[in-house]
DNA sequence: AAATATACAAAACATTTGTTCACAAGTCAA
DNA sequence: TTGACTTGTGAACAAATGTTTTGTATATTT
């Protein structure tokens, strides 16, 4: 079976690609043909139909617009310096971080934001760390890990709420600051249950 | 204006977003009314007019699956490209600022945070706008422009140097306003040599 | 040459999908 | 209360969109 892809074939290809990426949705088959020069749906029709015959599109009949791409046609982000970061939604107690069901979204950011790749991400809520520029809304990273050095801004987990604060050993006890003058400080004795590290902010994205 | 969304209008914009995403096409009324429980296409239109009266939709009239998800309602993913921005060093005046021998190094961003393609970074020196949470060190995402609305944070060149501040315009004057108690606004006569507004602060990213 | 397959065009048709209209129940302010 | 406004239901309608049919030109195979 031939698997090369005619020009016509291509430039559908394409162009359905970059429609879905730019406009959210898929092309018509009226939109395609105009694209291409091919001036009847049927004609389009046909080059779909070997489209799908390769591999590259999954059709769904009598549906609008109902072209999917297929993993190997998904266009790949060709850089190599950067990595797809889960931007979690809650964070609950006891379930694990990666668990897919609870995404958000996913974020791609620049190697240098995301050391390791299990690196999370998660939006901040609240206003407790302002004074260390950090705001509600912003996107932070971390990268997961059980304990921290003083001074380090850690993401931590109490109960069932995530926070976002200081990390300052004291003896036997753990200090979570937070940076606004009108929050107090989290005092946890080590080995609380329920209380965990959850990993060390390493950056911050911010949208304005 | 009331920005808050009824719980309808949430499920229907979240419905959208993963259906986009995981699809990669906008569902149809039916297929919204179905989800969020609204039996007439005419009670999804009412909860698709709110979303577009709020900000977080765009439609197209008279077309399939005609709609679209605004910039502050997408959730970067995957499928969203990246952008290599160039970060540029000193900003002198004159030299424009694409030019390449210029630039301190490239970053790759998601395109939600580098909208257009000449989307340009700076490094932020200094502490004068520490009180809206950017700091010296953090990077900056600009977009070309060489004007703005009031309140907007820019990047402006006065003579050989290029700051960032909050743009005021005040009659025929320009009010550049520090977030920072401890330095003064800079008043420029609007048409003064050697001033220009360079772009608009549309990001931040930062490294802990 | 005749038969067959490919790659369309054009038009008619079927289905999906968005829009509009008539109506009703609930809310809220005057 | 009255009257607007919101948030729908239900049905009819209109436009967009996919499918099918018929036909044509070209290349390939037999």
């Amino acid at each position: 079976m031939g698997m090369q892809l005619t020009e016509k074939q291509q430039r559908a290809l394409q162009f359905i690609q970059s429609e879905i990426s730019d406009r959210g949705r898929p092309p018509t088959l009226r939109e395609i043909g105009s694209q291409i020069g091919v001036s009847s749906t049927n004609g389009v029709r046909y080059v779909l139909d070997a489209l799908v015959r390769k591999g590259y599109l999954e059709r769904s009949p009598m549906l609008s617009r109902g072209i999917e791409l297929t993993d190997r046609s998904v266009r790949p982000n060709s850089k190599s310096d950067v990595r797809e970061v889960p931007i979690l939604g809650r964070i609950a107690a006891g379930i694990p971080i990666t668990a897919t069901e609870n995404h958000e979204g996913r974020i791609t950011v620049d190697k240098s934001f995301a050391p390791t790749d299990d690196t999370f991400a998660l939006r901040v809520r609240g206003e407790s760390m302002i004074e260390a520029g950090i705001r509600e809304g912003d996107v932070i990273f971390a990268r997961p890990q059980r304990t921290a050095d003083s001074g380090d801004i850690v993401v931590a987990m109490i109960g069932e709420e995530a926070t976002v604060k200081f990390y300052k050993p004291i003896g036997g006890r753990i200090l979570l600051e937070p940076a606004n003058s009108r929050f107090k400080p989290i005092i946890v004795e080590s080995g609380t249950p329920g209380f965990q590290i959850l990993g060390k902010v390493v950056g911050l994205m911010r949208k304005f």
